[in-house]
DNA sequence: CGGGTTTTTGAACGCACTCAAGTGAAGTGG
DNA sequence: CCACTTCACTTGAGTGCGTTCAAAAACCCG
C-alpha cells in the first residue's frame, strides 16, 4: 500500500533525541526507523498489531470512528511519545495514525519487547508505568468535556506550547501542524467554533494568528482561561 | 482512618464469582478480601499505591477532581473489574474509590504480582491486555462527549444493563446504587438534566421509574437513542 | 410529625451549533 | 499573465439544547 522508507541499516540510538522516553534500547531492540511523509499513515484501525512506535520528530495524528462512524480525533502525538499501547489488549489497532508533517518514528517489535520483560526488571516497570501513565492521559483528556470552547482550546494550545518547548523550541511561536478541521474534531467543537475562539483571542490581544502560525502573547491570559467559568468578552 | 473487615482466613478463589476475570489466583496471590460497608473509601487520591483490587460483588463509585477541583465521577466499577491500574505509573492513586453498596474486593498485592510476573509470561500477558483494555476502556469513555443528553443516558443505562445481566441478573430491571447527583456528574450533566431526560423516556413509554428502581421496557428505543441525532421527543 | 436531603418540574438565558455567505491563497489551464 | 477552480478559513445571523435560577414535591430518618 504505502512505501516505507527505512533509514540507515544503523539506527543508532545513542544519539536518539528521544533516548531517554525510547523502551527500545534498554530492551535491546534498537531496530527500524521509518521516516514518514506528510499524509502518509503509520497504522490502520483493524490492522494487526506488531509493533510500538516511539516519535522521534514531527508530529502526528490519531483519531478512531465515533459512536456514528465518523472519525474523532483523539490525540496529536509528538516527539517522544509512545504508539500503540492501546492495540496490546485487542491484537488490533485501535486507533488510525497518520503523519501531519515530515516524522520519524521508531519501530518497536512487540513480540521481542515481551521476550525481553522478564529478563530486565527495571524495562517491565518502565513498560508498566508508561501503560498506566496512558490511562492517566486518557482520564485527563476526559476532563475537558463539558468546559466552555475558549477553556478546551486554550488548553490545546498551551499543551502544545509545552511540547514544544520541552523539545527545545520557542514556547511562544507555535506552528500548528493540524488543520482547523482537526483541532475542532478533537476538542468536540465545528470548524467555525475553533475559528471564532481564536478571533476573539486574538482580538483580545493574547495571541496572534497568521494562518497555521501563531504566536503567544499572553499566556496568563489563556492560563486563566482554563480555570474556573473565567469566560473571553469580546470587550476584554 | 476506616475500619478494614478481612473475611475468614482463607479466601478460596476457586469459588470465586469473578475467578476468570481475575489475576491473583494465577499469581499465586489469593490473599485478603475485603468487605465495603455503603459509602466506604476503598482508596483515596493520592494515597501509595500497594494494591490492585477485583470486584467481587456489589458497586463502587471511582472519582478524581477536575480542572476546578471539584470532583468528576469516572466510573462505576462493578463485578469483575480490576481497580488501581492508573496508580502504577506515579505510584499513587490518581482516583478515590467508594462503595456505593455493599461491597466485596479481592486485593492484590503489587509488589507480588511484578514478582511472579517474570516467571509467568501468561499472567504477563493477560496483565497487560488488562492495561491496554483499560486505555481503550477510557478512549470510549470519551466517545461520549458532545453527544445529546438522552444518548449519553441511554447508554449509562444500557451498559448497567448489561453489567447487570452479565453478572446473572434480570438485565430489564435495575437498581441504580448511585444518585441522580453522581449520574450527572459522570455524564457531564446537571441533576435536572438527568431528571428530565429519565422523565421523557418514562413518558415515553421506555422505562418505568420509581426512586433509584429502573426498568427497561422499550431497549431498542434506547439503543436507538444511541446512534444519530436520534432524538426524543415528547410527543412520541 | 418535622427537618433534611433528594428528586422533580418550570421559566429564561447563554453557548455552541447550523445554515449561509464571504475572503484569501494556492493551483490549473487558457 | 490572468480568469477560473478549489480548498481552508473567517465571519454573520438565527436556532436549539442544556444550563442556571427558582420552587415545589417526594423521600428518608429521627
Amino acid at each position: 500500500m504505502h512505501i516505507l522508507t527505512l533509514d540507515g541499516p544503523e539506527p543508532r540510538c545513542h544519539d536518539c533525541p528521544v533516548r531517554a522516553a525510547c523502551l527500545a534500547p534498554q530492551a535491546g531492540l534498537c531496530g527500524c526507523r521509518r521516516s514518514l511523509d506528510c499524509d502518509r499513515p503509520l497504522f490502520g484501525r483493524g490492522q494487526p498489531f506488531a509493533f510500538l512506535y516511539t516519535v522521534r520528530s514531527g508530529r502526528l495524528k490519531l483519531w478512531r470512528p465515533d459512536h456514528r462512524g465518523r472519525p474523532l480525533v483523539t490525540t496529536f502525538p509528538a516527539a517522544g511519545d509512545l504508539l500503540g499501547l492501546d492495540a496490546i489488549g485487542a491484537g488490533r489497532h485501535a486507533c488510525s495514525a497518520v503523519a501531519l508533517e515530515p516524522s520519524e518514528v521508531c519501530e518497536i517489535p512487540y513480540a521481542g519487547l515481551q521476550a525481553a520483560l522478564p529478563g530486565a526488571p527495571r524495562l517491565m516497570r518502565r513498560f508498566h508505568a508508561a501503560l498506566s501513565e496512558e490511562i492517566v492521559r486518557e482520564q485527563a483528556v476526559l476532563l475537558q468535556a463539558g468546559r466552555p470552547a475558549g477553556a478546551r482550546l486554550a488548553g490545546l494550545l498551551l499543551d502544545l506550547s509545552a511540547r514544544q518547548a520541552a523539545g527545545g523550541g520557542d514556547a511562544d511561536r507555535l506552528r500548528l501542524p493540524m488543520s482547523r478541521a482537526d483541532i475542532g474534531n478533537h476538542l468536540g467543537l465545528t470548524i467555525e467554533s475553533v475559528s471564532r475562539q481564536l478571533g476573539r483571542m486574538r482580538t483580545a490581544g493574547w495571541i496572534a494568528v497568521d494562518g497555521r502560525d501563531l504566536t503567544l502573547l499572553r499566556r496568563d491570559r489563556l492560563q486563566a482561561l482554563l480555570a474556573p467559568g473565567g469566560e473571553l468578552h469580546s470587550s476584554a
